[in-house]
RNA sequence: GCCCCCGUAGCUCAACUGGCUAGAGCAGUCGGUUUUUACCCGAAAGGUUGAGAGUUCAAGUCUCUCCGGGGGCACCA
């Protein structure tokens, strides 16, 4: 659907907006600004509330208010109105009384249209049915509104109108709101948790000359000053361990990260990631620091660390369960991965058939993604992952061809990924050319080599764990939405 | 990229097996209503049925193409 142009629109809903329009044009015409500048000393409509929700039916105070916002509903009694106030703390009647404001005041109080915002003095008290309402003895009009706003009742429910035009969905609809109030919430509390633990918030550069730290598409972008070509990050992964080899130990940074790809329930081309460092820990001690890190934001966020998804309740309490990843494809399809650490192997004890342009480690993915990732509800570390399909992370202290690596799943999808960070320049230097040699043969998401990260290695890295956490995953396992889409402001869309 | 479903008034929805001038609620307009609350009553208004082509005496309804959205698959976090 195009989106019309003004000059489509005023043909397409003449009515509406030119009605709109006149009544701007006569509140001008009786000398009222419909866009003041300013309206000192509101209170939030919580306040009012706060003080007086205990009022009994019928009684009255001589406590006054001055609010502020929009108008959600309306009920016109003639010479009386009822008008619903809604400003973001929450919703108050007000009442209008041609005996109180005189005619006039009332009468063009009573005409602003839904969707004006007001500011408004008036005394509480409650009415005969008790609830609890303003009587307005002064008003201003703070911003006309030149459009139709959704419907009163129903809200929007049209999913691409709620997506398209988000501030819609957000008069509409006190849900999302809310929603968007607790990712508020779980970033704030995720902040507060690391801060605590003695973590510095860094920021890395978004445009990067050479793209890293995850295995993805990049978008790319041009600097013309410099005439250069720029990545947007697909991690922050390398410059944050740089900063660890420059001394600073614990170190974070939550930010929006960019992969050209697909979209799903689960993908947005951008999306918030946060990665944390830790110097002198391994991948056990960052899965601990994991499963506190959630609970925590859950308990500040929520209030327990419990929630539901698909009517199933899901305890984000720690200790979470950990399984080798080995054993978790073990117990779903009866395949010992180990016991077929070749890709033909492999690949002829799977049940489905194997993509011929995978490896073993790319095999053993696929069999975690299909058979196991569904089933993992209740949150689970899946441990120990092949060295093929994990360039930075460190080789398992005892098993040949595995890495010190887990993935966090809850809810039957991905929230985390973390791992021993590999520190040696050397085996760094072989990983990065595997992996451009993966490059060469066409592999578009594989990692490109970068000299100036293995110079970093090369001046020392202490032992270090490193997690990078999917923040619109978690908020999507908090807030129970089904899509990535309902938890992002504005999700990419086609034009 | 592939498969399935959807698109009707500003919003939320109707319209039988293809059949008369595409209906209703909310919102809006005009009139009435001084404690209502999805307020109520009366009147008038509001549509290129996502776009285009085709089949038919007749298309919102059937076919094709395109646009947009949702769900699923594939890839990814």
């Amino acid at each position: 659907m195009a989106e019309p142009q003004d000059g489509a629109d005023e043909r397409s809903e003449p009515q509406l907006l030119g009605e709109r329009r006149e009544k701007l044009e006569r509140l001008r015409g009786a000398g009222i600004e419909p866009f003041p500048a300013e309206f000192a000393g509101r209170v939030e409509i919580a306040a009012v509330h706060a003080a007086h929700d205990g009022l009994e039916a019928g009684e009255e105070t001589e406590d006054a208010y001055r609010v502020a916002g929009r108008i959600a509903a309306r009920r016109g009694h003639g010479k009386a109105a009822f008008i619903d106030l809604v400003d973001a703390s929450g919703r108050l009647q007000l009442h209008s009384r041609a005996d109180v404001l005189g005619a006039e005041v009332h009468e063009r109080l009573a005409g602003l249209d839904l969707g004006d915002i007001v500011g408004v003095d008036g005394v509480a008290f409650a009415t005969r049915r008790g609830e609890l309402s303003l009587q307005v003895t002064g008003w201003t009009l703070l911003a006309k509104s030149l459009r139709p706003p959704p419907d009163k009742f129903h809200g929007l429910e049209d999913t691409e109108l709620r997506y398209r035009h988000r501030e819609l969905d957000l008069i509409a609809n006190p849900e999302s709101r809310e929603l968007f109030r607790k990712r508020g919430a779980t970033i704030a509390a995720t902040r507060e948790w690391l801060d605590a633990e003695g973590f510095v918030e860094v920021e890395t550069p978004v445009l990067q000359p050479l793209y890293g730290g995850a295995l993805a598409r990049p978008f790319t972008t041009h600097h013309n000053a410099l005439d250069r070509d720029l990545y947007l990050r697909i991690a922050t992964e390398l410059y944050l361990k740089r900063c660890v080899v420059g001394g600073i130990d614990r170190v974070y940074e939550l930010g929006k990260d960019f992969r050209n790809e697909g979209v799903s329930y689960k993908h947005n081309p951008e999306f918030t990631m946060l990665e944390w460092y830790e110097a002198y820990a391994d991948y056990s001690d960052a899965a601990r620091r994991h499963e506190n890190l959630v609970a925590h934001v859950a308990e500040r966020v929520l209030g327990t660390t419990t929630v539901e998804r698909g009517g199933v309740e899901i305890d984000l309490a720690p200790p979470w369960r950990r399984v080798t990843l080995r054993d978790a494809i073990r117990e779903r399809t009866g395949v010992d991965v180990l016991e077929h650490p070749t890709r033909e192997a492999l690949a002829a004890a799977m049940d489905s058939e194997a993509s011929p342009d995978d490896g073993w480690g790319k095999l053993v993915d696929g069999l975690l993604s299909k058979e196991v990732e569904p089933h993992l509800i209740q949150p689970t570390f899946v441990i120990d992952y092949p060295v093929e399909t994990s360039p930075f992370a460190k080789r398992h202290r005892s098993e040949d061809g595995l890495v010190e690596r887990w993935e966090a799943y809850v809810g039957g999808f991905e929230i985390s990924n973390a791992y021993s960070e590999l520190n040696d320049p050397d085996e760094q230097r072989r990983r990065f050319a595997e992996q451009a040699e993966e490059l060469r043969r066409g592999d578009d998401e594989a990692q490109p080599f970068d000299q100036t990260y293995i110079e970093a290695l090369e001046y020392g890295m202490p032992p270090t764990a490193g997690v990078g956490l999917g923040i619109d995953r978690l908020v999507m396992l908090l807030t129970g939405a089904a899509s990535l889409r309902e938890v992002v402001l504005f999700p990419a869309m086609r034009e």
